[in-house]
Parts: structure tokens; C-alpha cells; sequence
RNA sequence: GGGCGCGUAGCUCAGUGGGAGAGCGCUCGCUUCACACGCGAGAGGUCGCUGGUUCGAAACCAGCCGCGCCCACCA
């Protein structure tokens, strides 16, 4: 090692993440690691599509988690020497995009409307120039080894080309059509949106009893309402046919208060008996319900509320201008002076609101696109029902998955926004043409609505290839392997890229799609900037660095929605620190020239060690797998501090620094062992190897990145040596908790003898590391003061050391009284008919052979 | 209204039919020649409650009590 190398790893004895995060990033990026060649088969490659963040947007926790799961699965497929490529983008996010302009331009005292749509849509691209690059920055913060040279954005020309296509090619098929029918308005956002941006909020609310004359002068019908401002648009009455209270009045008119209108009463099933008064206003312009109502009756649709939210002229006079709320109270009022309200009530309900603007959905009849989604749901169902699809963990995302695809329904895809894909529809007069150019001829004019942003990002995994393009990426990468996102937009994205991807590529999007934890603030609210909860991942970075977030995230993550627990994150900062003190260790203290090796064990602690490592890589491996990546990242974990530096780093002293003793052995090893772990740990913190592979002996050049991931074969999975090195580490433990007890010094070297099998090879081990010193097998003569039962017998302390050797009488006691215990208790149950019978073979075998150990210990305990 | 999940050490969470675990925190002791972001040794749990299934339950089933999420068109 160069001198100047050499020094470096003398004196720092801190591992700083801030200092080696960038520099090691940047190595990767100029090997361009992250860019795989177009080549080869599918099968061959791996390919994840990244969830395309909003362009304008911020990471956050979740957005942290999220790539940290991604980068590992990438990593460990490019180590497995499969053409990696993390397929990266960001999202236009319609609404999200156009409102963060439009504060802008408010900021400047202007609205859209003042600039007009083409300059508004030129204000949107520029905010994109100027605020796009942020987020990439900082999944390079993350480590995150996403294909930044090949970025994709879903305005892109050929990304604009694929929705044009899909939608054309749906609208031909008879998929996509334009219809007036009822949708979900947001007076916020002054569009349309989907049912999958509605959310149900408890309102207090006031019922309202109102009298409606009945046509022939004797008596009146009292309907419930909380929206007595929409009885202005009330076509009926409808009550239930077997309700006997109003079978009488079906086929009646009432008279419509304040109106004057004859509202014929109907009978339908819809009505309940058991609420309200039994008899229903029937308002098809603005309910959902008396819209189906409306239409099963053939009820004329009257609109009195606009899109703006204010009453129309339809709504008479008195009213029009009037928002829905001051309409409400003027309703109220002029029932109140007719004598027509016969009592209120408080009442609490769920109602809908938009999930963008947080206002109340205004339900309203509208003339828009929508999308029929039974047929594309077929294909979607087949696939997670015969595994192809898999979600992990599978319960419960597949059924929820299933629950909502087995009762779709059409999707309202038009929004009227001024920012995202406008829909390639003309129309003149009555004429419709659908195509991404006008049919020749004078007067057509383009449909001014965009189409909803999961539209377009329904085509993503495909799209960001070059579809509908038969492209070398498209071919080398397309299906891609696995889609990792929260469950909270498994149905707004998951289930549409499925349908999308078989309907237009004939195959699945993805194979696997792992589901992350959400992340909550660590009192368990919602992180939200709002709430002031959020815990900004890059502040984390700056602190801890990237891999300690990163470990810190997948340790805590699991099935489960989480607490954002930042001791996590300290953990994985010490991991990391950890590491590079331990592989200081290792690399100042080897031999000279020394390489890897796994072949040149000399002992058995090298043995086991080897084994050891066989084994969590198998164990890493079957939970990769399984995408239990927590519990992956606690087992490397504790392989490494546990097992490598607590046990065997502290075996091998010796061998490393007593004068004469020959390093050749414990060189190869140690390094073999340090390469194994450099690799294993890589994909979960990839900055900290990195740098300390740079250290390792090899070409200067080389890159932890794409070197190869370790085969698990289990040939050198030594159950000697793991039993031997056990009981070593059992008698040591046992043996320092004796010394604690008995009050001995920790410097004190305590005189003692080794009564004990199964340390031929290991008593030096134990007499170090507990600090004994062990006498020979001639000092028989001399006087045992007190034992410490050990795996395999005892080891007797002699006189002359200093502490208290009455602590033994004390532990041995204690020790007996265990053993008992438990020999009773497994005595009892094997004495039991029915255990021996019934239980399998293996675990009353297993029973009987602890039962054994432990009369045998007790025994030699006297 | 329907569905799902959770309740395990002071905190955050693993475990899911055969002797209760991790990280942090806490106590005690260590300037031991990689690391005090460290080393060693400890304390701490009726695994929400009640029944049931089983040779055996923290784990499986039922009910109950708390908490949370998703879906849903009762005015």
C-alpha cells in the first residue's frame, strides 16, 4: 500500500460519511456503473422502473425507504454480473406541478388566466428547468444508483407520442368515451377528478325536515335533507315500494316549495324505510344516488349549482350567484317564512371531499372522458390469482388488490387543467375526432382538458423504454423485474400499470412487487410538512450519511406501517463506523502482500469463521429472496459485530501481533473474510465499502460496485469448528460474568485450571480472553479454590488470585438449582404418554438429549 | 356498513406451535495496542383480557377491550 494510503488509514480512526460519501459516488458515475448496455435478453438482465417522483417535488422518508429497498435489489443484481438498469424519470403530477406555478405567479400578484394557457404551460417548463435537477441531486445524496444519463420525464416528446397512442388506440377500441355523466367535482382545483382522489371526512352536519305540498291539496311528504339548497333541482319524490306509509302517494305529484315544479312521486328500492322520514328528494343533478335514481326513472337532470360552486341562473332569482353555502341558509329561510320546515336535527356523516384541495366534492353532472376499465381489469385479476403477480408480503395486498379490480368501475380521466397531456380529441359542431392531429378541414378545436396524471403514468415500466417503439432497451429490459412502492397507491398506480402493460405489451409490467413500510413522524402521526412532522431524509444524510439512513430505514421497515425511529439510524452509523475501524484492523495488521483467501485456514477459529460466513450469506440470500430485507440487514449485522469483531477479530490477536508468530494463515482469512463482508454489505451501504474496498488489495481501479456477489455454496460450513469456537465463547462469557460477580479486577491475570473436554485446540483461547492462566496438567497438586462450570466440565480457579472465591459456592448453587429445574421439567414432559407419542420424533429426540446434557453437567457439579 | 391490521422489555419494533429477542435507554465496571459512534458484565416482560384447540400456545380459533388503516352512494 502507498504510503500516503497507508497513513490515511493509520490516523483515521473515525469513519466521516460527509467526506467520502460524494467522493466515492462520484467514482461510480465516471465508470458509468449505472448505465447497462441495451444488450441481451430479459432473462438475463434485471430492471427496476423507479415510482417517478413529481418533477418540482422533495424526497422525503418515505421516498428514502423506498429507493434504499430498490438501490439494494439493483446493486445485488449488477454483483450478480446481470445488466442492472434502475430506470429513472419524474412524474409532470399534474395538479401538484400547476399549483406550486400558480402560487408563484401569485407571488407576483397574477393568475393563469393573466398569462393564458400557452405562456402559463412555457411558466411550467421553465419552473421544471429550474427546480427538475433538485431531485436528482438528491437520489445521488441517497447513493441510489438509478440510470441518471438516461432520464426520462412523462412530457418527454416520446413519453407525450405512447399516451397519445393508448389513448387512441382505447378510444378505437371502444374503451376511452366521452359522456355526461355524474363525476366527483372539486371546486378547489375547478375539475373533475377520480374517484381515487376522493376521501370521506366526518362532517357535522344539520338534517332537515321539509314539508312538500302533495299536488291534490291533502297533506304533504317531508323528505330529510342536509342540502336543502339542491331541493332547487329536485325532479321527484321516490319512496320504497313496500313501504306502506306512501304506497298510497305513488304515481301523485308533490309541489316542489320556493319552485313550484310537480315532482312525481316514485317507488324504488334504493330508499330505505328505517331513515329519515321513508321519503326521498330526488335531486339527479347533484347526488350520485338520485342520479342512478334519475336514470332508472327517466327523471329530467337539473343543474342549478356550477362549476364554480355558485347557484346558476337555473336556480332562480333569489338565488343565482349565490354560493352553495349562502344559498343553503337563503333555502332555509324562505322554507322557514312558507312555515315548510318541520324540524332539524345535528347530524354527523362522511362526506366526500377532494383530496388535492381538501374542499367538499360537489357532485355534478359533466360532460368528460372516461374509461371503461372492466375489460383491462380481466388480465390484471388472472395474473395475481395464478402468482405470476406477486405481491410481497401477500397478505394482504392481494386480496385488497383483487377486492377493488373485481369491482372497478369506469374511470373519469379528463381533468381541466391547463398542465399535462392535453386529450388528442377535435371537435366541430357535433363531430368528435380522436388522433394527435386534426382531420383536415377548417373550424376543429382540441379538447381544452388534460388527461388525469395516472393516465399517463399508467404506462411508465413500458414508456420510459421507448414504447410504442420496438426499441434495444425496450427488448432488453422490458418486463421489468420489480415494482416497490407503499400500498397507498396500489390501486392509483400498481393495478393501472398492470392494465396497461398486458393490454399494450401483452406481458406484466413487473413480476414482484415488494410493498414498503409507510414511515410515521416517532409519535405517530402522519409525516407531513403541514403537521410539522416530517423528518427531512437529506438533514439525516448530513448528520449520519447516507448508508446509516439507509440501514437505519431497512432496519426499522418491515410489513408494518413504522415509527421513524432515528435510533436506527445511529445504529447504522455506528455500523458503519464500525466497519471501517474493524477493517483497519484487519488491513494495517496483515502481512505484507497478503491476498483474500479462503483456502489458507490454519485454525480452527479460521474454520469457523469461514463457516459462519457460508452460512449468513445462504441466510442473506433466502431473505433477499423473500424481500425480508429487515431482517437481512439485522443479520449481516450482527454476523458482522457479533461474530467477526466481537469473537473472531479478538481470537486471531495474537496471531496478528505477538512477536515471531507467522501472519500468513490469519492474512488470508482476515482479508477473505473482510472481502465477503464488504460484498455482502454493499448493497445496503454501498458509500462505506466502497471506500473500504478501495483499500483492499487488487487493482487500484477496481469497483466494489460490479465486483461479484458471494456464492453461498455451504462447503465450508464446519460444524467442529462452529461447536468448538461455541463453547469457547460460552466458557469465556460464563467465565467473565464470574469474574464480575466475584469481584476480581479486569486486570487481574487469575491462576486456574482447565477441567473441561473440547478445548484441545481452543484453551489458550479462553485463558486469554478470560484472563486466566491456565496451569499445566503437572500442577495437579495445587488446591482449587473455586469452579466455574463451563460447556464440558468446569474450570477451577486456584488459589492466590484475587477475588472472592465464596462467589462460587454462590454460582455453583445457583447453577444447580437451574439444571434441576430444568431437568425436572423436561423429565415431566417426557414422562408424559402423550408427549412421546404425538409429538414429532425429532423434537422428543431432542427433548431427551438436553436431558442428558444437563444430568451430565450437574454430575460433574457434584 | 364491509374488509384488514396492530396491542411482546422504559421507547421503537422483530419473532409466530416445542426453553422470551434486537437497537436505543437504564445499572455496574473498563483510557485492554481497530473503534468510547468502543469493550465487558447486568437489571428489566402475567407476550392486551377471557375462554377454547393441542401432549405443548406469545404464536392457532372465538369473544371482549383498546388503537389504526383501507373500501363503501343511507338522504
Amino acid at each position: 500500500m502507498p504510503t500516503d494510503r497507508l497513513k490515511a488509514l493509520q490516523e483515521r480512526t473515525r469513519y466521516d460519511p460527509s467526506e467520502v460519501e460524494s467522493r466515492v459516488f462520484a467514482r461510480w458515475e465516471e465508470a458509468g456503473v449505472f448505465s447497462p448496455e441495451p444488450e441481451g435478453s430479459v432473462d438475463e438482465n434485471y430492471s427496476i422502473a423507479v415510482p417517478p417522483p413529481n418533477v418540482t417535488g422533495a424526497l422525503h422518508m418515505g421516498h428514502a425507504l423506498n429507493s434504499a429497498i430498490q438501490d439494494l435489489l439493483i446493486r445485488m443484481a449488477r454483483m450478480r454480473g446481470r445488466r442492472a438498469k434502475w430506470i429513472y424519470g419524474t412524474d409532470h403530477a399534474g395538479i401538484g406541478t400547476q399549483v406550486k406555478v400558480e402560487q408563484a405567479l401569485a407571488a407576483e400578484g397574477k393568475t393563469k388566466e393573466d398569462l393564458g394557457r400557452e405562456e402559463f404551460e412555457k411558466r411550467v417548463w421553465e419552473w421544471r428547468e429550474r427546480y427538475g435537477g433538485e431531485i436528482t441531486s438528491q437520489y445521488k445524496a441517497l447513493g441510489c444508483s438509478l440510470d441518471y444519463a438516461d432520464e426520462r420525464f412523462t412530457m418527454d416528446d416520446e413519453y407525450v407520442k405512447a399516451v397519445l397512442h393508448v389513448f387512441t388506440s382505447l378510444y378505437e377500441k371502444g374503451l376511452v368515451y366521452r359522456d355526461n355523466y355524474m363525476v366527483n367535482w372539486d371546486p378547489g382545483t375547478q375539475s373533475a377528478i377520480s374517484d381515487l382522489e376522493v376521501v370521506q371526512r366526518q362532517v357535522e352536519d344539520t338534517l332537515y325536515l321539509i314539508d312538500y305540498p302533495l299536488a291534490s291539496g291533502s297533506g304533504s311528504v317531508t323528505v330529510a335533507t342536509v342540502r336543502p339548497e339542491t331541493m332547487l333541482a329536485d325532479t321527484a319524490i321516490a319512496v320504497n315500494p313496500a313501504d306502506e306509509r306512501y304506497t298510497r302517494l305513488v304515481g301523485e305529484d308533490a309541489v316542489l316549495p320556493l319552485v313550484g315544479r310537480r315532482l312525481p312521486v316514485v317507488a324504488d328500492e334504493y330508499v330505505k324505510t328505517d331513515f329519515g322520514t321513508g321519503a326521498l328528494k330526488i335531486t339527479p343533478g347533484h347526488d350520485p344516488n338520485d342520479f342512478e335514481i334519475g336514470r332508472r326513472h327517466g327523471l329530467d337532470e337539473i343543474t342549478v349549482i356550477g362549476e364554480d360552486g355558485r347557484m346558476s341562473a337555473d336556480a332562480g332569482e333569489r338565488f343565482a350567484g349565490l354560493t352553495a353555502e349562502e344559498a343553503r341558509r337563503e333555502v332555509v329561510a324562505a322554507l322557514r317564512e312558507d312555515g315548510l320546515v318541520s324540524g332539524t336535527q345535528p347530524y354527523s356523516h362522511d362526506v366526500p371531499h377532494s383530496q388535492r384541495s381538501g374542499e367538499r366534492i360537489e357532485p355534478l353532472i359533466s360532460l368528460q372522458w372516461f374509461c371503461d376499465m372492466k375489460a383491462l381489469a380481466e388480465p390484471a385479476i388472472a395474473a395475481a390469482r395464478d402468482g405470476r403477480l406477486r405481491f410481497h408480503p401477500e397478505v394482504p395486498h392481494t386480496k385488497v388488490y383483487l377486492d377493488w379490480l373485481e369491482n372497478i368501475r369506469p374511470w373519469c380521466i379528463s381533468r381541466q387543467l391547463w398542465w399535462g397531456h392535453q386529450i388528442p380529441a377535435w371537435y366541430r359542431g357535433d363531430d368528435v375526432h380522436v388522433g394527435a392531429e386534426p382531420p383536415g378541414g377548417e373550424g376543429w378545436e382540441r379538447d381544452p382538458d388534460v388527461l388525469d396524471t395516472w393516465f399517463s403514468s399508467a404506462l411508465w415500466p413500458f414508456a420510459t423504454l421507448g414504447w410504442p417503439e420496438d426499441t434495444p432497451k425496450l427488448r432488453a429490459f422490458y418486463p421489468t423485474d420489480a415494482l416497490v412502492t407503499g400500498r397507498d397507491i396500489i390501486f392509483l398506480w400498481v393495478a393501472r400499470m398492470v392494465m396497461m402493460g398486458v393490454e399494450f405489451t401483452g406481458e406484466l409490467p413487473f413480476r414482484d412487487v415488494p410493498i414498503n413500510s409507510i414511515i410515521q413522524a416517532p409519535d405517530g402521526r402522519r409525516m407531513s410538512k403541514s403537521l410539522g412532522t416530517g423528518i427531512d431524509p437529506l438533514e439525516e444524510v448530513q448528520a449520519h450519511g447516507a448508508d446509516a439512513l439507509r440501514f437505519g430505514l431497512l432496519a426499522m421497515s418491515s410489513t408494518q406501517d413504522v415509527r421513524y425511529s432515528p435510533e436506527r439510524v445511529k445504529q447504522g452509523r455506528d455500523l458503519a463506523n464500525k466497519l471501517w475501524n474493524a477493517s483497519r484492523l484487519i488491513l494495517l495488521g496483515v502481512q505484507e502482500g497478503a491476498e483474500p483467501s479462503p483456502d489458507r485456514a490454519e485454525t480452527v477459529e479460521d474454520r469457523w469463521i469461514l463457516s459462519r460466513l457460508d452460512r449468513v450469506t445462504a441466510r442473506v440470500d433466502e431473505l433477499v429472496g423473500s424481500f425480508e430485507l429487515s431482517a437481512a440487514a439485522l443479520e449481516l449485522y450482527d454476523f458482522f459485530w457479533s461474530e467477526l469483531c466481537d469473537w473472531y477479530l479478538e481470537l486471531v490477536k495474537p496471531r496478528l501481533y505477538d512477536e515471531g508468530s507467522d501472519r500468513t494463515g490469519v492474512s488470508a482469512t482476515l482479508l477473505f473474510a473482510l472481502d465477503r463482508v464488504l460484498r455482502l454489505l454493499h448493497p445496503l451501504m454501498p458509500h462505506v465499502t466502497e471506500e473500504v474496498w478501495s483499500y483492499m488489495p487488487g487493482p487500484p481501479e477496481s469497483l466494489l460496485a460490479v465486483s461479484k456477489w458471494p456464492e453461498a455454496g455451504g462447503s465450508r460450513v464446519d460444524e467442529q469448528a462452529e461447536a468448538a469456537v461455541g463453547r469457547v465463547i460460552a466458557a469465556v462469557t460464563e467465565l467473565r460474568r464470574y469474574r464480575e460477580e466475584a469481584g476480581a479486577k479486569p486486570s487481574a491475570i487469575l491462576p486456574a485450571r482447565l477441567a473441561a473436554g473440547g478445548y484441545e485446540y481452543t484453551s489458550s483461547h479462553v485463558a486469554r480472553l478470560a484472563r486466566l492462566e491456565l496451569a499445566g496438567p503437572d500442577s495437579d497438586g495445587a488446591a482449587a479454590v473455586a469452579e466455574v462450570p463451563v460447556p464440558g466440565g468446569a474450570v477451577e480457579l486456584l488459589a492466590g488470585g484475587e477475588f472472592d472465591p465464596a462467589e462460587a459456592d454462590r454460582r455453583i448453587a445457583e447453577r444447580r438449582d437451574q439444571l434441576g429445574e430444568e431437568i425436572a421439567r423436561l423429565e415431566g414432559k417426557l414422562a408424559n404418554e402423550r408427549f412421546v407419542e404425538r409429538a414429532p420424533a425429532a423434537v422428543v429426540d431432542g427433548e431427551r438429549a438436553k436431558l442428558d446434557e444437563y444430568r451430565q453437567e450437574l454430575a460433574r457439579l457434584g
